[in-house]
DNA sequence: ACACTGGGCTAGAACGTTTTAGGCACGCAA
DNA sequence: TTGCGTGCCTAAAACGTTCTAGCCCAGTGT
C-alpha cells in the first residue's frame, strides 16, 4: 500500500540568495556565471550567502532561458566496447570547450530513436550519435532542428558533420596482413542485418580481396555486434565450413565472440583459425598473450574531433556538412598467425 | 575565423498547437499528457495539429514545471563493464514504471563527485549510485536533498537504500573453490588505494581464508578496478612472487587485465596460476575457452531492485533506509583448474 | 559648463510548460 | 424551484533562471 506522494521541500533559489546577500537575482546570476559586471566585493557577498544557504542552481531553469545551452547530447549503445571507449574523450572535450554532456543510451529494448528524442527534448545545442544506426531519412529530420555529428558511420546524402574511419582501407589493412602470413581463404563476418554501418566494411572487404586477387574465395558470413552475435556466427562458420583458414570480423565485440566460441568447440585460435577484429576498442587489447589482431581506430582523436565540430556548428561556423575520414591502422596481436 | 553565434530558430510551442487547434496551451497539455480532461473530439484535433507543425514537449520546460518529474539520475563508471551490464536492465525497469533516465557517467578525468552534481542540477526525482566512491559524508549531505540508491557497496551509515551483493560470501565462494581445486597459496588483489568497495572484499578475503585454514598463507596486493590497473598487478604479483597458485581479484576487469598480462609473461593461466573474478559481467563471459571463474552478482536483478526501491522512494514510501543483500552464485570457467 | 563613456546595478520580461482556480452548461435529486 | 455535482474548458499564475533596457554615478575630454 503506497502512500501519498511527498511533498518536496521547499528549495532555495536565486532569489534567496540575493535578497541574504542584499542583491538583485540578476546580479547573482552574473556571479554565478562568472561574467564581467559584479564587483569583488559583491562577488565574495554573493557567493558567502550562497554557501550559506546550500543554494545549487537549477539546470533545468539555466537551460530553459539561456540562449545557447551549453549542452551537447550524446546517444550511444550501452553494450559497445568502442563507445564506451569514445565517451571518456567526449567528456574531456566537452569540459575543456565548456560545454555539460547529456548522455542517452540505446540498448536492446530501448531504440535509438528514443535515446534520440530524449535528447532533443532537452533541447541539446548539437546532437553527436555514435555508431548511428538510424536511417538516413532519419537523421536528416533530426538534422533540420539541430547541428548533427555522426562518428563511425559513411553518410550518402550530407547530413551535418560525420567523423569515421576509412573502412576501405582498415579492410584492405586486415586482409594483406592475413594474406601476407599466407592466408587465402578469408571470410568476412559481417554487422548483421539492417546495420548500414556493415556496409562499408563488406565492401571494402570485396574490394580488399579482388585486389588481393583471391576474389574467387569470398565469403561473407551474417554476424552482428555484440559478443552473443560472435558466438552464434562461428556456429554458422563451423557448420559451412570451406576452406576458411582465417576471418575479419565486423567489430571486436563479433570478433571475441567468435575467438570464444571458436576455442570452446575446440578450433584453436590463431593455430587453426586466425581472427581479426576492427575497432581497437580496449576489450581488443585484453585477450590473453598480446592481444586481439585488429584494425583500430583512433577513439581519442575521434572524439576530440566530434565534440570540435559539434562546439563550432553550435558556435555558428555555417559552412557545408564536412566528412573528416581518418586512417586507421593496424595492431597486431596474438589471434592472427601464419597459415599452417 | 569564427562567425557570430547562429540564432535558434522559432521553435514550435504548446501555445503555436493550441492556437492551430483552436483550443487553450492548457488543453494541450493535458491531451499530450494523457490525463483526463478533455474531449476525444479535441484530442484527435489536438494530435492532429502537432503533428502538421511538427511539435516537440520541451523537457526543460516541463521537468521545471512538474511536481515530480518522474526523472531517475544515475551515476556510473564509464568503464566498468559491470556498470554497463546494469544499465539495460535499469532503462527497461524504469521505462516500465514510466520513468526517464538520466545518465551521468565519471571517468578518470571527470570525478564522480562532478557526475552527482549535473544530476542533482537537473533535480532528478532519485540518485541511483553504482558503485559509488564517494566518501560517505558526502553520499549523506546529497540524500538530505533527495532518495539516493546505492548499488554494489555497503554503507556504514544508514543513507538511503543500498542493494549489494554479500561480499563475505562471496569472497568465501571463491576461496572455497580454490582450496577445493588444492590451492593453498591464493592471494587477493585488491581494488586499488582510496576505495571503500575495495574493503568489504579484502575482509571477505582474511575471513574465508581464516575459515579454509590458510591463515598464514594470505597476501594482498594492490590492485584497482580497471583492465590497465590488473596488467600492473600482475607486475607486482610477479616481482614479489611467493608460493601463489591461485589469485582472487577485486573484479572482472581487474581480472582480465592479470590473466593477459600473465599470459604475456609466460605464465599458463589456469597452468600455473589459478584466477577468479568478481561481478560475472558480460567480460567474464568471453573469454576464450568457458570464460573467466568469477563471482557473479545478479546484474538484472540488483537493476530492477534499484529502480523498485529508487520509485517507491519518490511516490512516499517513507520507511526507514533498508538494505538489500543479495547472494551471489560462484560461475566456473576456464581460468582456474586443479593446483599442479 | 557640457556631452559622453563605462562600470555596477536593478526591475521586469521572457523561456515553455503544468497547475490552480474557476466558469459554464448540463443533468439530477430534493 | 434550488442546490449540487460533474465534465469540459480557459485564464493566469507559477517554476527558477537569464536577458534586455535602462538608471545612477564617477570619471574624462572638450
Amino acid at each position: 500500500m503506497t502512500q501519498h506522494a511527498v511533498e518536496p521541500k521547499k528549495r532555495v533559489t536565486i532569489k534567496d540568495v540575493a535578497r541574504a546577500a542584499g542583491v538583485s537575482p540578476g546580479l547573482v546570476s552574473i556571479v554565478f556565471n562568472d561574467v564581467p559586471g559584479a564587483s569583488d566585493a559583491n562577488r565574495r557577498r554573493v557567493r558567502q550567502a550562497a554557501r550559506e544557504l546550500g543554494y545549487r542552481p537549477d539546470a533545468r531553469a539555466s537551460l530553459l532561458r539561456r540562449r545557447h545551452a551549453r549542452l551537447l547530447g550524446v546517444s550511444f549503445f550501452v553494450q559497445s566496447a568502442f563507445h564506451g571507449d569514445l565517451l571518456p574523450g567526449i567528456y574531456a572535450a566537452a569540459g575543456a570547450a565548456g560545454y555539460e554532456v547529456a548522455l542517452s543510451g540505446w540498448t536492446a529494448d530501448r531504440t535509438e530513436d528514443h535515446s534520440i528524442d530524449a535528447l532533443v527534448g532537452f533541447r541539446c545545442d548539437a546532437l553527436i550519435l555514435l555508431g548511428p544506426e538510424a536511417p538516413e531519412a532519419r537523421l536528416e529530420v533530426v538534422a533540420e532542428d539541430l547541428p548533427v555529428i555522426t562518428v563511425g558511420r559513411r553518410l550518402v546524402r550530407p547530413i551535418g558533420d560525420s567523423i569515421r574511419t576509412d573502412d576501405a582501407v582498415g579492410m584492405r589493412l586486415a586482409v594483406e596482413h592475413l594474406a601476407a602470413l599466407g592466408h587465402r581463404d578469408i571470410a568476412h563476418v559481417d554487422g548483421g542485418p539492417d546495420n548500414v554501418k556493415a556496409e562499408d566494411r563488406v565492401a571494402g572487404y570485396r574490394a580488399a580481396m579482388e585486389a588481393a586477387g583471391l576474389a574467387g574465395r569470398m565469403r561473407v558470413i551474417p554476424g552482428g555486434q555484440t559478443v552473443e552475435a560472435g558466438a552464434e556466427a562461428a556456429a554458422r562458420l563451423l557448420a559451412g565450413r570451406g576452406a576458411e583458414t582465417a576471418v575479419v570480423a565486423f567489430d571486436d565485440d563479433l570478433a571475441w565472440g567468435l575467438v570464444a566460441a571458436l576455442q570452446a568447440a575446440g578450433v584453436s585460435v590463431p593455430g587453426d583459425l586466425s581472427v581479426v577484429g576492427y575497432d581497437g576498442s580496449r576489450l581488443s587489447r585484453i585477450m590473453p598473450l598480446s592481444g586481439l589482431t585488429t584494425v583500430r581506430q583512433d577513439a581519442e582523436g575521434m572524439a576530440a574531433l566530434a565534440v570540435e565540430r559539434a562546439v563550432r556548428r553550435v558556435e555558428g561556423d555555417d559552412v557545408a556538412p564536412g566528412e573528416i575520414v581518418l586512417p586507421p591502422t593496424l595492431t597486431i596481436g596474438s589471434s592472427s598467425a601464419r597459415r599452417a
